[in-house]
Parts: structure tokens; sequence; C-alpha cells
DNA sequence: TTAAATTATTTTGTATACAATATCTGTCTT
DNA sequence: AAGACAGATATTGTATACAAAATAATTTAA
């Protein structure tokens, strides 16, 4: 007899909502009623309220007293935000797994790697970026730093940066993955820590581009 | 006539909580039944277990469903993690600051410097413990980088780094923030960075071997 | 007709109620 | 006396109830 994993129901709406948001199907901005989403959900509001609370340590949802809780999407600010931080945070993660690697891990890593191969033919945007996610998240695991695993998947990190229109060509893609895969496969601490942050450096340099060429806010 | 700023109760027995776990009043793995606590604090339980939720993500708190929330503390594994973190995220914030400091800022900021050095002779831990803060903390706000101003305050990284016990000599550490704050002052991004990596980098040795002293328990 | 003021409606935040599960206590069995 | 079991108690998770505040609708005044 198997113990059956309790979860309970507000931590299944906080990943019900957290999908809808990541897939547009929440729209930015849009307000989160309580009622009108217990209903839709069929809970009460109750586990609605703790989910909020988790998504807006996330920074997917603004929770404003007495006013309501509402879908937040990243700027183009935060976007360069986020890569600036991915482009310190996933060179860690590389660098740790290239000295932390296990044989089978790094068989496992090369798995992806090949399914990235087979699909780079296909080019279904949607099924690269869900390889690249694999790709980046294994190496996160790699790490053996939890905190780290934890703090890129809470932040949706990877999957932000992938959002549709932002990936880059995936045949650049495949080459860089197949150069960070080779130094960790080598145990080149030094190596995949600089070749993660090529890769990622590079992608914010696009999406500065891209954004640019529609807007013209600016910060710094 | 001021308008008051509204703070629901969720939100200020979170801080409450947090504090309470921060300062050592709640200690590590202790059970927080909601009942007590509620009544502990005059509230029901409903605002708690926002309260929670948010506690979770920022790994103050472990929610084990049916069974209860409990207090988390960092193991060594964890510090080290944590350590790791910081030194790839300090920098960035120190190079951020270094590019975008106002006139203004950088006098701030060497106001908590000079207090920094009036308070040395006295040596009281947690005043130099909070003074450490402030300046770090301040640095990452000048970043203009909301983002990681938000990760570094959510994940409590330079509270936590700084816990009883494991402060470096206060001396040490004021030479090593002046060079930082100089580096920042001439707007020398790439030395800024240096000098918090190292600054952040020469911490964690220190506490590896703190550690190592009192347990043998070892990962990667 | 537009703007301010007032009333009504909706929505939120918090407390409470209740059912399901977990924990505790004591008894029974071997 | 140690372990297994049953019943009692406590605690959690969720739904509902209710008061306070915000929003919408309506009326009043200029």
């Amino acid at each position: 007899m198997y113990k059956v994993k309790h979860i309970d129901l507000s931590e299944k709406v906080y990943h019900t909502l957290k999908n809808m948001i990541l897939n547009g199907e929440l729209k930015s901005g849009e307000k989160l009623n309580q009622e009108k989403l217990a209903k839709k959900l069929g809970v009460s509001r109750t586990p609605l309220l703790s989910a909020f609370s988790k998504l807006e340590k996330e920074i997917l949802v603004e929770i404003i007293p007495r006013r309501g809780a509402f879908v937040k999407k990243l700027n183009y600010e935060e976007f360069l935000e986020l890569y600036d931080i991915r482009a310190r945070l996933e060179p860690l993660g590389a660098y740790e797994a290239a000295k932390h690697a296990t044989e089978y891990e790094i068989k496992q890593l090369n798995k992806i790697l090949d399914n990235f191969k087979r699909n780079i033919l296909q080019y279904s945007s949607k099924h690269i970026s869900k390889i690249d996610y694999d790709f980046h998240m294994a190496i996160m695991k790699m790490s053996n730093n939890d905190l780290l695993f934890k703090m890129i998947s809470s932040y949706n990190i990877i999957i932000l940066s992938n959002l549709e229109g932002l990936l880059k060509d995936p045949r650049q893609s495949l080459e860089e993955h197949i150069k960070i895969y080779d130094a960790i496969k080598e145990h080149n601490a030094d190596l995949a820590d600089k070749m993660m942050f090529s890769h990622l450096i590079d992608s914010k340099g696009r999406i500065k581009g891209k954004f640019l060429k529609g807007t013209k806010t600016r910060k710094g």
C-alpha cells in the first residue's frame, strides 16, 4: 500500500494560477477577483489567499491591500534586470555542476542535448523552449546547490526569459549548449562558468535590441 | 490630511513572525501551532496562513501538509550555498551601483561608512551587524535593479549571513567596505564588482573553517 | 449637463464553523 | 513489559459568515 502524498488545495490552486499566468490565460494587469476565480476553480476563497501570497513573492502577482490582487508581468526594465541576475546565477550553477556532476547526470544531460539536436529541424518554438528549459534546469539541479535551484525555480527565471519571441536562433543556442555541456563533462568548472555567462549575456543583448525597436523607454 | 497607508493583518503577522524567527524567539524546528500563535498574536488563523505561505517562500518556514508549519533554519551546507549565491549577486549590485550612483547616494553611503568607523570602537556585535546590513543594502538599492533588491531582501541573504558569531573582524570588514565605497564613488564598476566579490568570498572561507571545527558533515 | 454628494452594491479582509486527518492516551493482547 | 489497537482529543484545511472598505449607481445641486 502506497502512502498517498497529500497536496493541499492551496498548493494546487497555486500551481494552476501560476500556469495560467505563465501561459497568458490570465493577462498582465488583470484583476484576480476572488469570488469569480474561486468559483471558476471550484474552491473557496481561503486557499486562494495563500496562493496569492505565494505568487506575490514570485512577482507574478501584485497585491494591493483593500484593492485586490493583479497579474503582474515584467516590463522591459525588469526583463533586463532579470537577465543580469540570470547571467550571474546560472554560471554559478554551471560552475558547481562541472565540479559535482556524476557520470549518470552527464549522461542525462547528454540526452537532453540529443533531444535538442533532433528537434531543431522541426523548430516548434514551444518545443525548443521546453528543451532549453530542461537543459538549463538540469544543470542547476546538478549544481547541488538547492537554494540556487529553489531561487531560480521560484522566480521562474528561465521560463520568463524564454517567453514567446525571446528565444535566440536554436542553432546558435545548440552550439552554445554543446560548449557548456563539454565543459561540464570535462569537469572544467571555470570554463563552464564562462560559457554559461556568454551564452546568457549574448541573449540579453538580443533582447535589448528587440525591445528598443518597439519602445523608447530607457532607465539608467 | 494624509492618506493612511493600509497594511493588512496578514502583512503585519508576516513581519512579526519573520522577526521572531530571525531573532531566535521562534527556534529552529519549532512547530508553529496555528491556534496558539493566533491567540498569542491576537488574530485569527486566517491571516496566519497567508503569512506562512510567504515565509515558506523565503525558506524561513517549512509547511508539511496536514502536519503543520515548522521554523526552518539553515544548516551548514545551506549556509555555504547561500554564500555562493551572495558572492554572485552582490557583486552585480556593486557593479550597477558604481554605474548609476548619484552624488546624493554616494554621500549617503559615506555616512553609513562613517557610522561604521565611529562604532568600530564600541564593538557591539549587534550594532556592527546592523551597520554592515545597512551598507550592503544601500548598495543593492543603488544598483537600481529592483528585482535584485527584492530577491536579496526576500531571502534575507545578508541578515542570515551575518548571524551572531559569523561576522568577520570589523576592522577588516571596514577596510574592505572602504575599498568598495571608493570604487563606487569613482564609478569604477568592474573594480566595485571585484571588491565586493573578494569581500564576500573571504567570508565564506572563514565560515567554512568555523563550521568544520564543530562538525564533520561534508557535501560535495 | 456636469460635478458633487449620497446611497446601494460589490469585494475584500478577518473571524468563525465544520469536516477530515493526525496525534495522543489508555487498554488490551501476547 | 512491549507492541498493537481503539477511542478520545487536538489540529489542520477548507468553507462560510460578517464587518469594513472600495467601487458603482443614483440622486441632488450648481
